[in-house]
DNA sequence: GTCTATAGCCCGATAGAC
DNA sequence: GTCTATCGGGCTATAGAC
């Protein structure tokens, strides 16, 4: 509040652009190509126009957060409806650019004071509402006693995230064999990791 | 080797001592904080030795993976000695610096041609031998007929490589019950998180 | 083996014009 | 709301002296 500077509205269509861009730089490049620069040039603007909206380039890092996981739980909490309320789940700990993205987002807030709330509280909220799902779906395969939610949720999550990032290096040592594991163990016949069997 | 310029030899120690010091700031400041000038001020030198040792910034990291491959297989393989063998991976995959580097590596790699192929061979070099301690434990406990050990080592070592990462960010949630859960899975009752128990 | 010097680039952030 | 101008800085990499 001590600065004196002009800021844009948070609802601005320009500074929702902004947010996109930058996100989709993150996935590209990593934090480090998220550059006022960059992120003002592929929505045509000038770099200026990033510390117009944004007091700081951390500032715009946590939009992108909040705005990405607004989405993934939005989409999370419409699966309680869907016939296959897992596939969300697998959909969105199986695409890269997901999947990229929130890791970038762990290890760089690790040591960031002003990121580690904003994506630890995230991790927690997209968690839970992964939770929820994972436990719907164990009820209606009637696995509930046998395999906790918390702990389905954390193996499938993070097992497919690792997956999906090992893949483009070029590992897929035990992939298979695991897939068919998780299966089995999630009664979910139709679990795929998004590469191999695609 | 159309470069003209001089170069250090692998074995000098001054190239150790650089690698080292690059290891150390990627796992304290991501990538982008492994700098020539950062590196090199570690050591007590100019940062142009930097440049007089690896071609380029690129060749400096992947030295950094192969000097820590190279050491993380040797302590696989000694763990085939050793009273509880499946102690080490379990080390391996929940300290914060080791998993904090790796992850670096494999997010960074994924679209850099000099270092995919690099970080991809060991990656599956050091998954190989991880997977050999985790089939001796296995035997051992009777389980190798359950549970593939290619299976347990993929699922094994990225939980609680996720695990490792979730923790500097205040992330906790099914945390506990799944270390529980997988002291059961593998007959591990040693098994613990690096973190909650200790 | 390590240094100084230097070229040429990208960066965040601010002030102030339009 | 977006621009131009500008500040002060960090970066990789090379050439050549010592």
């Amino acid at each position: 509040m001590s600065s004196t500077r002009r800021r844009g509205a948070e609802d601005s269509s320009t500074r929702t652009l902004l947010v996109e861009a930058a996100a989709a730089l993150l996935g590209e490049e990593g934090v480090s190509g998220v550059t006022a620069r960059r992120v003002a040039r592929k929505v045509g603007l000038s770099h200026q126009i990033v510390h117009y909206y944004f007091k700081s380039m951390d500032d715009l890092l946590i939009a992108v957060v909040e705005q990405g996981t607004a989405r993934a739980v939005a989409e999370l909490e419409a699966a309680h409806e869907a016939e296959d309320p897992l596939r969300v789940v697998v959909e969105l700990n199986s695409t890269l650019a997901s999947v990229t993205l929130s890791t970038q987002f762990n290890l760089y807030a690790a040591d960031r004071q002003a990121l580690r709330a904003a994506v630890g509280g995230a991790l927690d909220r997209f968690r839970a509402a992964q939770a929820e799902v994972v436990a719907l779906h164990l009820q209606r395969a009637g696995l509930a006693a046998t395999l906790p939610p918390a702990v389905a949720t954390v193996v499938l999550t993070n097992v497919l995230r690792a997956l999906a990032l090992e893949r483009p290096i070029g590992v897929t040592q035990g992939h298979a064999e695991t897939l068919a594991w998780l299966r089995t163990l999630l009664a979910a016949p139709g679990l795929a990791g998004d590469g191999a069997e695609r």
